[in-house]
DNA sequence: AGGTAAACCTGGACGC
DNA sequence: TGCGTCCAGGTTTACC
């Protein structure tokens, strides 16, 4: 399900509810995630006051004085937040219940739902980063993601643009949603091979790439079928969507049919008038 | 090293 | 109604 502006999105929702709590009570009901969670998870945070929520790639990071907790909503996680204990639903596998210091304000509930279980909750010390987080790539909405960048790196690269940018080690948050539809709007075949893209197309690219994610994250993200905020509404993106999941629709520039087709095993959408195929060498 | 494909898991849509 | 097949927003792992 989420790719970067999902992620955004889930993090600015549950922001505010956790902020200053602590962690009064963890509920596991089933620790069978991507990887288990562990024995001691519920002990080492029993407790913690919620310090920062960051984003890093599609990762949300929780803070607490000593701990930090990474998720990762794999490709059906969501968040809720509620304001009761409401009865768990299907697929509600942790449920974190908040509350303030003084005790007075009522908790706050935080469910973690994922149907496919491709998603995770870890827990390290503050002081311990994991070295998968430390070897990420860039943010595609900083600075560091430019043309220069993707240059130097693409011109090493054979495969398919599309599946080149979906790629974590060259630039993280991009999935298979954004990748099609920044290659619409910068114009560019998904099957261009990177080392052939000129430097006006990367650069051109790195512009859109970080305009549909800028783009999608002030709608709330895309929600195909069951993306929901955690206040249990879904994304607005979707209407804004010019090729992904559209086969055989009209395109909204020229009206030619878009192309489907798979791509490093992932649909990949394209309207072959707008993105026209360039070979060379 | 880079590229490709399978694997993880559940549920919904579709065809017969 | 039931059953088989295919598809789905991600990432790791194994293999060539």
């Amino acid at each position: 399900m989420p790719e970067l502006p999902e992620v955004e999105t889930t993090k600015r929702g549950i922001e505010p509810f956790l902020l200053g709590k602590k962690i009064q009570n963890i509920q596991i009901f089933q620790p069978r995630l991507r990887y288990p969670i562990s024995d001691h998870f519920t002990k080492h945070l029993i407790n913690q006051r919620v310090t920062s929520i960051d984003r890093r790639a599609k990762y949300l990071l929780i803070h607490t004085e000593s701990r930090k907790i990474i998720l990762h909503l794999g490709m059906s996680g969501s968040l809720r937040i509620e304001l009761s204990s409401i009865e768990r639903r299907k697929h509600d596998h942790v449920i974190f219940e908040f509350q303030n210091d003084d005790a007075q304000s009522d908790a706050v509930f935080l469910y973690f739902h994922d149907p496919r279980r491709f998603g995770f909750i870890q827990e390290y010390p503050q002081s311990i980063t994991p070295e998968f987080l430390i070897k990420l790539a860039p943010e595609p909405l900083s600075d560091s993601f430019d043309t220069d960048y993707l240059f130097n790196i693409l011109k090493k690269r054979k495969k398919a643009i599309k599946v080149a940018i979906m790629d974590q080690n060259l630039v993280v948050g991009v999935g298979n949603i954004y990748a099609s539809e920044a290659l619409f709007m910068a114009g560019i075949h998904p099957e261009t091979l990177s080392s052939d893209l000129t430097i006006n197309q990367i650069s051109n690219l790195v512009i859109m790439i970080k305009r549909v994610l800028n783009a999608a994250i002030l709608q709330g993200g895309t929600t195909l079928k069951d993306f929901v905020n955690p206040s249990g509404n879904p994304g607005y993106f979707a209407q804004t969507l010019n090729v992904y999941g559209k086969q055989q629709k009209p395109c909204n520039v020229c009206q030619t049919p878009i192309q489907r087709q798979i791509l490093g095993q992932r649909a990949t959408y394209w309207c072959p008038h707008c993105q026209m195929l360039t070979l060379k060498s």
